[in-house]
DNA sequence: TTCATTTATTCGAAGTCCGAACTTTATTCT
DNA sequence: AGAATAAAGTTCGGACTTCGAATAAATGAA
């Protein structure tokens, strides 16, 4: 029940009718394929003949495809649809400071290409290189039709202009990346904040989803970001940048920022802090010269090795980013009391020894009104990719702007 | 665009393209009454003869009138059609922890009768004394119809059960409030958080909120509760325990909290808090025996007849509690980057004094990419109660779930 | 008086779902 | 073998809704 807002609505016409009762229509046989046209009306409540005439138009429209006939114990026997997952093809692109990652996929999120270059630290360098290789991965791997370009981008996309703003760690200015590589490859594209894609990926072909219509992910990697999804919708904000959690302070006099704030979650619980941490632990005593610009920085993969080899000071650093892992966590558990918060990025690899301590944070910080199922996904999983193909694909199967 | 959930979704039919518009029709005229047929064909991209039918169903339910018939250079004049504001009553009831105040309101918020009562201690006490008391006032009151009763609560109410959970300043245990006073009323009761009452009393009948559909309400008294709207939706949560960033750790090892949680916001920022510092900026010094139970303690609305007066002691604990404001209103600007947030609570009556703090720590702390007005709410405006009436009456303003 | 202009209503066409009747296909009982 | 039962799927008229063109109503200007 959300308020109508007279700046930008949509009247309805009996072709919404239609639109409405075919998504529905979609998103069931999606769940529940194969199915028969007799289960559908069940499921739906629509009469036999309207789900006739839908599922008609939805074969039509490749959207769907008869399948193998069913058996019954009596009567005629039914024919069941399924999704046709070869209908539209989808680039999904992730973009990380470090290096971006191509893949092809299909409408069940599999992927039948995937491939990676590195992420130009000049912005239009980057857009011409990476035009190219969607140009070429479309070129290699032909298809009826390409729906469009999801990108998933460490920074914040500005609502309305769909510009890229607020990337520290990619080092670019505010920037249009979406008309350049739109006219490049001809196909429409679609940016969002990579916690935001994730948050998408989990709603959208996460395990055990059903139901669920709040669902927080938290991104954690040298930043930390949180996507949000609230009451079945991705929340962006007035401007975008809703979810930068990752800049609210911990302790109110940590340590600075780049963002301005000082003692922000990032600062203390982020695989850079972990790295910090670290070296810290070794470091000469406080007050030498030079202490901290003298310290070799052990890359947070080593201390995630270190720690699987039971390194004690790697595992001391890992229990101080746990620590505030799980205040930061316990805060949006408390606040936003979702049904599932998925923590995505590589300290998922040794959450048999995070995940309990910041269950205990969130235990211990959390009233027990609040039920939210913290679950770690794994990077095999590619969340962020799964989300970009999610984020070109729900226009589809979302229920239509109505109002 | 949000997911369609299979669990609980609604199909459409010929009448449901109708109701779509016709609360289209319906928003259209409560902005720009008064307002002809001709102006709404405009407004809304209908047909004439659409606009003609669905104003003639709405004149038939009571919700429009037609009043004064207007004047153009040339052609025929245009009948202007307006809200209906005694087409329904709506019950208003505000309950706070001391007393509980009640109110008659026509569709413009606009109260007819308003009285108050001690809150009981005790919940069926007070259960049956509210249902004496709205029943008096209908008897009072009459009109053609009440729509509805809508109570805003100190505490949350779970989603499904409808029943009151986590109300740590009423004292209440998990209670069904909701049907006993339906059965002895009669009439449809709707129960709401106060922080969500005020967001929604804001954004159905708030100044200045033309488009804006990411607010956030924070209600300041002896506890700290949040609001939220993303999206033009009240966000609820899994449970119906979203907002509770007033338990949210500021300062992880501050003082212990009821709820069991330490340096939980609404110790820091709340009433009581300001009540606490000013107590102990008058305290014996520390380590002496007894030293806090001893103290008078002085009640918030003394403290800010004190801080009006100019005296210093009072305007240093003051600023104690909107040095913490600040921060965490920096929190809920950064973290959900609304277009609004509203302040509501005595707090407001000294604003010229506590808001440049609060702003200054939300430049300090939130990066600039945030546009959020921060705006006090006064307590005149009777938020919490014309949230109520916005919380009974939004079921036919809004837009209709659909699928 | 006549014409232009604007508001508002009327009415048939088209799209959609509903619901009953019908067709198709298969199994079970006599 | 034939009839009865059962279930899946289709067909078609009725009802509801919007659209769009035509019409009616009202008013000022020529």
């Amino acid at each position: 029940m959300h308020k109508i807002n007279l700046n930008k609505f949509q009247v309805a016409t009996n072709e919404t009718v239609r639109d409405i009762n075919s998504r529905i229509m979609l998103n069931l046989v999606r769940r529940h394929q194969p199915i028969s046209r007799a289960d559908l009306m069940r499921y739906s409540g629509l009469q036999r003949s309207t789900v006739s005439v839908i599922a008609g138009q939805l074969i039509a429209d490749r959207w769907l495809k008869e399948g193998a006939v069913g058996n019954l114990p009596r009567g005629r026997r039914p024919t069941f649809l399924h999704l046709n997952p070869d209908r539209c093809g989808v680039i999904g692109v992730d973009v990380q400071p470090a290096r971006t990652t191509l893949a092809v996929s299909n409408m069940d999120s599999q992927f039948s290409a995937l491939e990676s270059m590195p992420t130009a630290r000049d912005a239009s360098e980057f857009i011409a290189r990476l035009s190219h290789r969607i140009t070429d991965l479309i070129r290699a791997h032909p298809r009826k039709s390409y729906e469009g370009v999801g990108i998933s981008l460490p920074g914040r996309i500005e609502v309305g202009s769909e510009r890229l703003i607020f990337a520290p760690t990619l080092g670019w200015s505010e920037l249009d990346l979406k008309t350049p590589i739109e006219r490049e490859t001809g196909l429409p594209v679609k940016l969002e904040n990579a916690a935001n894609a994730c948050a998408l990926a989990e709603l959208w072909s996460g395990q055990h989803m059903d139901g669920v219509s709040n669902l927080v992910a938290v991104t954690v990697s040298d930043d930390i970001s949180v996507g949000m999804i609230m009451n079945g919708q991705l929340v962006r904000g007035s401007t975008g940048v809703a979810g930068e959690f990752g800049h609210v302070s911990q302790v109110l006099d940590g340590p600075k920022c780049r963002c301005g704030n000082s003692g922000c979650w990032e600062m203390l619980a982020s695989n850079a802090a972990a790295v910090r941490y670290y070296a810290e632990s070794a470091s000469v005593p406080k007050g030498a010269i030079g202490s901290k610009s003298d310290m070799a920085t052990v890359p947070f993969s080593d201390i995630l090795r270190l720690v699987e080899q039971g390194d004690a000071r790697a595992c001391k650093a890992l229990n101080q980013m746990a620590h505030y892992l799980g205040t930061g966590i316990a805060m949006l558990v408390t606040g936003l009391a979702p049904d599932v918060l998925i923590v995505v990025g590589e300290v998922t690899r040794v959450w048999d020894k995070v995940g309990p301590m910041v269950a205990e944070a969130v235990k211990r910080r959390s009233f027990t009104h609040a039920v939210t199922r913290i679950v770690p996904a794994g990077s095999e999983a590619q969340p962020r990719l799964r989300g970009t193909v999610a984020l070109v694909l729900q226009k589809h199967f979302s229920a239509p702007s109505v109002a």
